[in-house]
DNA sequence: CAACAACCTGACTTACAGGTCAGATAGCCC
DNA sequence: GGGCTATCTGACCTGTAAGTCAGGTTGTTG
């Protein structure tokens, strides 16, 4: 069995998305990866052909589970719950993946030059999709005309501040690491924020608001 | 005079800004700072000391306008008002000093390397004192119980987004850099979910909630 | 247990980018 | 215009980190 592929690759690859978060692509070193993952550093090039093929695979392993956040967008469901599991799922991610978040924003910020025309494309698409199902709540007069581009943005840099920009929460909370209760405090005040947020004004009443179609 | 200095120094400080920006660090290199600033390598040493000091000082750079953003905390003002101007602050803060914002950003993400400990304090203090403002809001039923620490990081992250993640946001609203239209749609969109989320709720409407016990 | 493949490794090569330097040129003040 | 400083520059040096390789070891399969 090759089983030991698979474990060497898994060290490496967690050594990597480590190195990689903290000090970003060009100042991460293979030589301080390999020692972080406890093999020695030809081994590294032996199961990853190089350093730039590493962290593709690591950028990689953050994609799925961005997808997958937005399932809440991908069935029925009223505005409010959609939106309470999509912030949901973006907090676990930061907070259950927040080496490989890390380096998705540092990709991200630096134009995505190692992003795949395929994978930006699928990102792309998924972000669409959640727009335009917005823009159809607040058609249908589920929600209120909060632009669905904006929202969406401040909903990912809300929930993924909580990753990318840890030292700065760790700092300002003065905590090192925050714990279940402050996971769930960010959770709800960011909920609220967005629900209350979209929620109908109720200054000028419009007759049919409910009018919840299929 | 010695305009020439400042002009030279302007110069590379600008093409730098623009480098660190778009490539982080490490991943630039100081003969293609030289080269966009359309000067020989040996002036960029000869103005600053080293590829580090120049990165310090496009940082630096950033702090005080950071700071002053915090400006509509530190007069007395409605919990409403003062956050629509600090929003409008922070949004001004991405779209005018994009590049610098983006420094500060990724030095933010790799914890703060080359931060002072002087600026850190100073960054840090102004963070506290917004937070026990906004504290002292709610003590005084001006406003809903919401996590000032949390609201704080949402209102950074949805406003610093605009600089960070430009790539992100031209890829999916599909325009190559935002218009003025743009930016106020987007202040506007995070003003709104702010203000409505700090929104005292009605639905049980306590009469004396002001009972602050010490 | 033989032979074959997978895995491991110390020692090396190489390119490149940060940084330097000696000397040239340009500006400035008396 | 003489002398002084500030500015400029091509050519160079040097450390470092990506990547390689020859040969060793370990596992695996008949």
């Amino acid at each position: 069995m090759t089983s030991i592929r698979e474990r060497n690759r898994e060290l490496i690859l967690r050594a990597a998305s480590e190195e990689f978060a903290d000090k970003g692509f060009a100042a991460s070193k293979t030589s301080d990866i390999a020692a972080k993952a406890g093999v020695p550093k030809p081994n590294v090039y032996y199961y990853f052909k190089s350093k730039e093929n590493l962290y593709r695979e690591v950028l990689e392993s953050i994609i799925e589970p961005l997808l997958e956040a937005s399932a809440p967008f991908n069935q029925p469901g009223k505005p409010a719950d959609v939106l309470r599991a999509y912030i949901r799922s973006k907090i676990r991610i930061s907070r259950e993946l927040p080496f490989a978040s890390k380096v998705f924003a540092s990709e991200i910020m630096h134009g995505a030059p190692h992003l795949s025309a395929d994978q930006t494309a699928q990102l792309n698409a998924q972000a669409k999709h959640n727009i335009s199902c917005i823009q159809g709540w607040i058609d249908q007069g589920l929600m209120a005309k909060v632009d669905p581009h904006h929202l969406l943005f401040s909903i990912w840099a809300a929930t993924q501040t909580y990753a990318d920009f840890d030292w700065q929460i760790s700092t300002v909370t003065g905590k090192a690491s925050l714990d279940e209760a402050d996971y769930e405090a960010a959770a709800q005040t960011i909920i609220r924020l967005v629900i209350k947020g979209c929620e109908i004004d109720e200054t000028q009443p419009s007759p049919s608001e409910q009018v919840t179609n299929a």
